[in-house]
DNA sequence: TCGATAGTTCTATTATTATGGAAATACTGA
DNA sequence: TCAGTATTTCCATAATAATAGAACTATCGA
């Protein structure tokens, strides 16, 4: 029998998925990883890019690969790690049911269009 | 002079905001306030509500008021807080631009309709 | 098999955060 | 002015997180 990933549900996901970006050099990661969306980028690119020592680097990563916002593959020496695409649209369709869906405390179009 | 208040600016500002509701207590007052708005909630009632002691509950909505992300008024001895939709609106929007517009990582229509 | 490069893990340190009891403050109504 | 309710602030403690040097592991090419 195949366990499967004890994803946890709801709204503590969505809390830890929310600190696991919450802070300055994670979000830049996320940042940085969608902008090379979907290859992703190598470690070591990520480092140079945003000047985060290999250790702490590897810290972050393992981090939001924890809260399943990147994925890895390797090719040969080199991590790629790109973003989770439905990890994030889970997110973001989360913040953006409570605000405009399920209370209408925000109208739809101020974030979709129109900046 | 008038001195505006030194409103932390990009990445920085979003980040703490996403800390700020990284946090399942948190997490659960913005949801709460939300789903209450625009009036927003009596501190008490809010506490009662989560099952917050009165100080803990103080200090979390101390630092959703720092990020700016609820509001306060007073009537008579009640504080009512209410989520602010504007910073709500710039995070979101902040997200949603990252994924789907920047760098089309996601297709808005993932977030935005047919859930 | 060895050497070089990429990245992680180990280990430690420092800093930040969460929590809540107790004391203080704010406001109201009598 | 006082008593009472609402909420915050003070204070302390325990838990968690960020950072990074050094040692380790993985992979490749010679």
């Amino acid at each position: 029998m195949v366990m499967t990933k004890p994803k946890l549900e709801g709204i503590t996901r969505y809390a830890d998925m929310l600190t696991a970006m919450g802070t300055e050099p994670r979000l830049r990661i996320m940042r940085l990883l969608l902008s090379a969306h979907p290859d992703g980028m190598v470690v070591g690119e990520v480092g140079a890019e945003l000047g985060i020592s290999p250790s702490t680097l590897s810290h972050h990563l393992e981090k939001l690969k924890h809260e399943d916002l990147v994925k890895v593959r390797r090719d040969g020496t080199y991590l790629w790690y790109s973003a989770n695409t439905q990890a994030l649209q889970d997110l973001v369709g989360f913040l953006y049911a409570e605000c405009c869906t399920r209370n209408n405390a925000i109208e739809p179009q101020r974030i979709v269009c129109c900046k």
